[in-house]
DNA sequence: TGTATCGGATACGTATCTGTATCCGATACA
DNA sequence: TGTATCGGATACAGATACGTATCCGATACA
């Protein structure tokens, strides 16, 4: 804690990112005004301009906090010990997406709209994915041990390949939850294709 | 044309919607003012709730002009003839994205954001990838005949998978286009992904 | 050529949002 | 317990956006 005072402070900081979070999901990072957010934390527009110096401002703590976790989501991707399907079960452990999942997409994808008009934002948002690749690579590299097998393809491309099917179904999932339940694409292709992309025996 | 009369009413209609199109990829649908389109197209309001009711309904216009257009670019693929690697020559003959493709990456983007809150978008936007979706399966079937080969998943889960591929790799490629420039990611794997998806020769 | 209608411009009132400057209660600290 | 500082509320002034109501020039049409 600094130096001066505080205990009040961090609070109505951590009220005021969890509001904005709920209402940016809602409304959008736009549509939301500074208003909104201190009305739906129980504060006025003053606590706002004292905790933070813009909404930009308020969004690049708010990505970086979310970065954090879904690294910290990764990291903690255990690889299963059965030997039966090592690329299923691996799938299967790491595709259940958190409850809040639709709040988080909306927001880092309204980030990624941002990012691609403001540099540093899209710097911030680069160099989390630069890590989330670099942590996935890693764990495919050990899923291909696990496997006995050796990756044919660089693994931070494979990493990229990843990030984008995983994405892109995150997308349809979203939109329509009933015709594609989240993880079910990835379930029913990533193991196929992690397979076929091991290196032929020798 | 309707009955009245026209013929600068759809110039300006016209007109609304390309400068509309312009100045929401560049600060969003949300911080665009409709003064914004109106300026840009050198109108002023008034032209504008002549034409539309509001910037809702002219988003949904611009959208399904723009969907036309892409499901248009996906049945003018033509498979090519050579008979070395049909599943590349294929990838590499439909991955060339459009020139204006950022414009409309970022404007599809804020509409699937727009649509995740709004039925009646989340409507349309699920009807075009429907229909989308229905294309590429046609397509990947007559493929796989090329090929010589039977798709061992269903075609529409094939689409899914295709489409997330695409639009995942699309939305890195605009994050960072000289780490991924665009249709590299496809060109990389998708061959060896569907070739490992038909189903083994018997 | 006259005239009714159409398309877009102008003018207006209102609501909302923004950022700052100031004030007051609360808390740390001596 | 006194006091300086801190955190957030209040008050204010300016800007921007919105939607409507009205006006005027242009075009179709008789």
């Amino acid at each position: 804690m600094p130096k001066g005072m505080t205990k009040r402070r961090p609070q109505t900081r951590a009220r005021l990112l969890e509001a904005a979070t709920e209402v940016f999901a809602e409304r959008g990072f736009h549509g939301t005004s500074i208003e909104d957010i201190c009305q739906h934390a129980g504060y006025t527009r003053g606590a706002f301009y004292s905790n933070f110096g813009s909404k930009d401002e308020l969004l690049l703590v708010l990505f970086d906090a979310n970065s954090e976790r879904v690294l910290d989501r990764l990291r903690a991707v255990e690889l299963p010990e059965g030997d039966t399907d090592v690329f299923a079960a691996a799938v299967a452990a790491a595709a259940t997406p958190p409850d809040d999942d639709r709040t988080w997409f909306l927001i880092t994808t309204e980030f990624t709209l941002y990012a691609v008009r403001n540099p540093r934002a899209a710097a911030a948002l680069n160099e989390r994915d630069a890590r989330l690749r670099t942590s996935l690579a890693e764990l495919l590299g050990e899923l291909y041990t696990r496997a006995g097998a050796t990756p044919a393809v660089d693994l931070e491309d494979l990493a990229r390949l990843v990030v984008a099917v995983v994405e892109g179904a995150r997308a349809q999932s979203h939109l329509e939850p009933d015709a594609l339940p989240p993880g079910r694409l990835e379930q029913q292709f990533l193991p196929t294709v992690l397979r076929a992309l091991a290196a032929p025996r020798r």
